[in-house]
DNA sequence: TTTATATATTTACGCGCGTAAATTTTTGTT
DNA sequence: AACAAAAATTTACGCGCGTAAATATATAAA
């Protein structure tokens, strides 16, 4: 690590004795380069720590090494968790990831596209904003752009999709809840921000018909990614005005859940499954928090590592294969049943 | 948006009938030229639509735009909104932001400055790991890089710190709890992971000596991030076990305390300020999530937005000034105690 | 050893843009 | 209308690297 400084890979390859294509064709996969080749210039690599210029190798490749991840909230925990995983798979594969939020919106989504594309990425991971997307411009973007959906799906969008099955997730805990209690009432916003929230809420309707039971919608007002504060503030307007026709709560996320559980609380209301407690509740995603609840919140997991798994892995054989393939598979992954102590 | 393709700055300079230098010196800084060239370029913007090449761009300039943003942990509620704030802020001044996360440990944090030398940033925002961090390395680092650390200072590395005091914070809710109650004894992880522990066990130490406190240290075992789980194991224990000398327990942070909280619920502990409530639980920081536990949780707040904003703004300084300054301005902000239900 | 094959070297060009210097054109002032 | 100042144009070079083609050398099999 020491040595006079190295300013580009001319006089690298000059100190390590190798021509420059040579050392050129070794960054760009050092397995390309015979054996004694390489051990030359790794050997070199430690005694005058050079890096090639990033953007003069990607201004020059038509391909690069980044790819670009695009979630609609950064902040939220399942996201966090989301990402998390992913970022470490793509650098264990030794690409690059880039990752955007669409916080603000649709706009902020089609600039997120607009810029990864000017960084002319190997591969993009996205997760959709859903309902309020661009279909058009995310349509345009996943032509030019080896693009893989998360979970949420958009039709015919991407090379394929993963995400978790509602239909599947839903049903499981309905059919717990009518097994153990009443049938529950399903609690959501009006116009959700989340992009599974509409898939969850027909799942729940097909579901409760399916058992024969009466559906019924709590459809609150609300906007943004604050779900615990609408949790909260509607809770507490149905806790306090007896609004509620089921004495059980299915909400279409945790976050929401845990807004509710906290109203529930403050108004003495007892929640959970024991005998003396006047409501259950229940939620969706097993969110990391979800564990931490008063009572402790029953819900449906979504497989985190699995749909970051699959993401990446499916994204990999894309890029590897270099075309497209005509078929766009979708992958869904099952929930599993938390059971806790809210229900 | 339509017209044929343009495929860099030569065919857009001709599209636009300007000559290219002033066509690259308009990308540089709009205003440079003059009102009618600029209504050329902007006219020809919106017909045409084509954006510089970034890479090449950076490559010849000896700074870019962009601001590197490292911190601990990115799925930390905490840092999410940190994060969240100081990328709106770069993106207002016309930035890029690269975001890092160093949650793996210090190897991390060195590769991520690594990482960041060879995009050639602007400046670099750092929230350092602090006790793990590789001192000499940062030192390196921020030689040769504009940086401003924040949360967590380095003594005399960067150009400036922005965070909050500590010492205040400490000080205001052991004031209050002891006003109101029991002198708190403290509850944290023996070999902390957050970078600021230390500094508040520092603080709670020299203000219960101060109040004619004795102080009490409740040191678990602990690593990594999972605090709400460290929180509730511990808290589990500690109160199964009738281990806790006072009936207030100040949490090092309000991840450990929403563990705390979870732990008492679930062993029919009553906490909170009200009458028959057996023990007071107080954190630090006003999580997000701080308002939603059972009781919600009195704790002091970290102004989040000062920090970002501050933050941001004097590396901005830095950079415009194009030297260093010299001196090191050291920027803490003051917690404000929020009184909930929980102490 | 000879021979076929794999790998390295030499040479040369291009990517898209920043930028400097000299020159020409435009602008605003008197 | 004349002039100085400001801005645009022309010309030319360089950044650090990818990559292609022709050639030379090293390796492994015969």
């Amino acid at each position: 690590m020491s040595g006079p400084k190295i300013k580009n890979m001319e006089e690298f390859a000059v100190a390590s004795g190798v021509s420059r294509p040579t050392v050129s064709k070794y960054f760009n996969d050092p397995n390309s380069v015979r054996k004694t080749t390489r051990a030359k210039i790794e050997d070199a690599l430690d005694h005058y720590d050079y890096r090639p210029n990033i953007y003069a190798i990607n201004q020059n490749r038509r391909l690069t090494k980044n790819i670009g991840i695009v979630l609609p909230f950064l902040s939220d925990p399942f996201f966090a968790e989301i990402s998390r995983n992913i970022e470490a798979l793509i650098i264990a594969a030794g690409y690059r990831p880039i990752l955007l939020g669409s916080q603000s919106g649709s706009e902020q989504e089609v600039e997120n596209l607009d810029s990864l594309r000017s960084i002319k990425p190997a591969g993009v991971l996205l997760a959709p904003l859903g309902r309020t997307s661009d279909k058009s411009v995310i349509g345009a973007f996943c032509k030019d752009v080896p693009t893989v959906l998360f979970d949420s799906n958009i039709d015919d969008m991407g090379e394929a999709f993963i995400g978790s099955d509602n239909d599947q997730s839903v049903a499981l805990i309905i059919d717990y809840l009518c097994r153990t209690g009443t049938p529950p009432a399903f609690f959501e916003m009006k116009t959700p921000t989340n992009p599974n929230a509409i898939k969850r809420r027909t799942a729940y309707l097909k579901t409760m018909e399916r058992l024969g039971h009466t559906p019924h919608l709590v459809q609150v007002e609300g906007e943004g990614w604050d779900f615990e504060a609408i949790g909260f503030r509607e809770g507490s307007r149905l806790i306090s005005d007896r609004l509620l026709s089921s004495d059980t709560v299915l909400c279409s996320n945790d976050r929401l859940a845990i807004g509710f559980l906290s109203a529930a609380y403050e108004l003495g209301l007892r929640v959970g499954i024991g005998a003396g407690s006047a409501l259950r509740v229940a939620g969706h995603d097993d969110h990391p928090f979800s564990r931490y609840t008063c009572p402790t919140l029953t819900t449906v997991s979504q497989d985190y590592q699995a749909i970051a798994k699959a993401s990446v892995e499916t994204l990999f054989r894309l890029i590897e294969a270099g075309e497209r393939s005509g078929t766009r598979d979708q992958t869904l992954f099952k929930g599993t049943l938390i059971m806790r102590e809210s229900a």
